[in-house]
DNA sequence: AACTATCATTTCACTATTTGAAACATCTAG
DNA sequence: CTAGATGTTTCAAATAGTGAAATGATAGTT
């Protein structure tokens, strides 16, 4: 998943090491790691105790297995609430919610992959991290399209280039080629649809948000069963859901460049 | 707050780097942070580089300023799922929250410090990251003091050691020696109370989660505050917090080793 | 109880990466 | 145009990381 052999500084390595550990989604031990590892057992030992010491992985002793260690979540608490727009767009999404009734989700792109950062649920009132921090496909989810479709035609490609073209479902765009007529779509049209793309019965209506220079920061979306409403009846919420997304964008924008002030003789001392 | 001289080797100074910028809570320019860093200009700017390069950090041009990157939020959403007691306890806060109907908080110790893993709150449906991976100090929470109170003398010293004693309110236990009594009071009674240590006005009782061998997993709370409820009226919720403490425990422990089938052939070829 | 297979851990000579002082480049404001 | 501050690069010296192979540790088998 994460680039395997690339990782030539120490630094780099160590990082590779954690995302393999991450990417058992279990407690994982030596020996499996070894064999899926290009780095050898005893470089990956060693790397394993450094990043242990560090707090950044746990150890269960009666299995002698690695896990990430909460350390993790502490550093995440703060690069959520710095460099997402989770914190930002939240009364807006709360506001929409409480207007729509139906799942609400905000993503934003990180390494080709659909990240979400914030949810609101139709039912069920806490989801926490099992929801924000979740990674999904680009190519195949309303938010991941509605990004790619406003995505500089350089990192487009390079994004294209590393979705999986899986077809989940019947409906899933299987090429590049399907893909890249949707998003020329998407573009004129403003948003974007999943047709039950990713799962079955799933439909969703996906809105960009844009900078006042069409940069893409993120998407929402709010997602439905075929069972309960259809496209047509989603489309009816574009309106609104440009209107968060515009609001999201703007606040963001503010949010980010405060006066610049320096208070040059404040921190010498 | 983090050691900051002990980075011997290079992963140890790139995530005292990692922890140096998520102190400042804001993104933070080269200068600033060769101001605190034991690191010459050079070194740290390399490292910056490599960890921005990683997705570690994110860089904002304009303002040529780092913050924590939103790779982080990926890998903390697996080390929470993996590594905390959240998903495991979840069910069963749940059904505390629906019956008691006030705050309810979930804390495991990270680093001397009570990291908040999950939450349900008495009015506000969601809260996301901006609860669950937020810290707080050990000593003047009920939660860290629940926690404290059933560590191993060792581990214990350790801890007290790395508390500030910081005087939040009047009845903050200000030495170790008065937070030493309290531990050896909640020792014997079993449960914690937060008698407005850390907040005026805010009261709760919190219960450690301890394994069948008295280790101490984390603690649980149930706030509120002086003006709506008394310590008196809180005790009187403690056999059910004690009920839910132990399922948090005994669920934990037997997901923690599912069966221990090796598929030795399965792997090999 | 000895034997064996499977891992985890340590060793050590070798090497590549990291270091940091200082030079250089770039930017901003006066 | 110059001064002052910050960001970036350089390069020899130092150090930290490497990895094949030996050594321990542990669980299972005869």
């Amino acid at each position: 998943m994460q680039s395997p052999q690339t990782a030539s500084g120490t630094v780099k390595k160590a990082l590779s090491v954690l995302d393999q550990v991450a990417s058992f989604e279990r407690p994982v031990r030596l020996n499996e790691l070894v064999e899926v590892s290009p780095y050898p057992k005893g470089t990956l030992y060693r790397m394993l105790q450094t990043l242990r010491s560090e707090g950044m992985l746990t150890y269960d002793e009666t299995q002698q297995a690695y896990s990430l260690g909460i350390r993790l979540v502490r550093l995440a608490h703060t690069a959520w609430t710095q460099s997402s727009l989770a914190p930002t767009a939240r009364p807006i999404l709360d506001a929409l919610s409480k207007s729509i009734g139906e799942t609400i989700h905000l993503a934003q792109l990180d390494n080709a992959q659909v990240l979400y950062v914030d949810k609101r649920n139709a039912q069920r009132p806490v989801e926490m991290f099992s929801q924000a921090g979740k990674v999904g496909p680009a190519y195949c989810t309303g938010v991941g399209k509605a990004m790619l479709a406003f995505l500089p035609e350089a990192e487009l490609q390079q994004v294209l280039e590393q979705q999986s073209y899986h077809r989940f479902t019947p409906h899933t765009l299987g090429s590049v080629e399907e893909l890249r007529d949707e998003l020329s779509n998407i573009r004129t049209r403003g948003y974007a649809y999943d047709r039950e793309e990713h799962e079955p019965g799933i439909i969703c209506i996906a809105m960009p948000i844009l900078t006042r220079t069409k940069r893409v920061m993120g998407a929402i979306s709010v997602t439905s069963t075929t069972s309960r409403t259809s496209l047509d009846q989603l489309e009816s919420l574009a309106p609104e859901m440009h209107q968060a997304a515009d609001a999201i964008a703007e606040t963001a924008e503010h949010w980010r460049f405060p006066v610049e002030q320096k208070s040059k003789e404040a921190m010498e001392g």
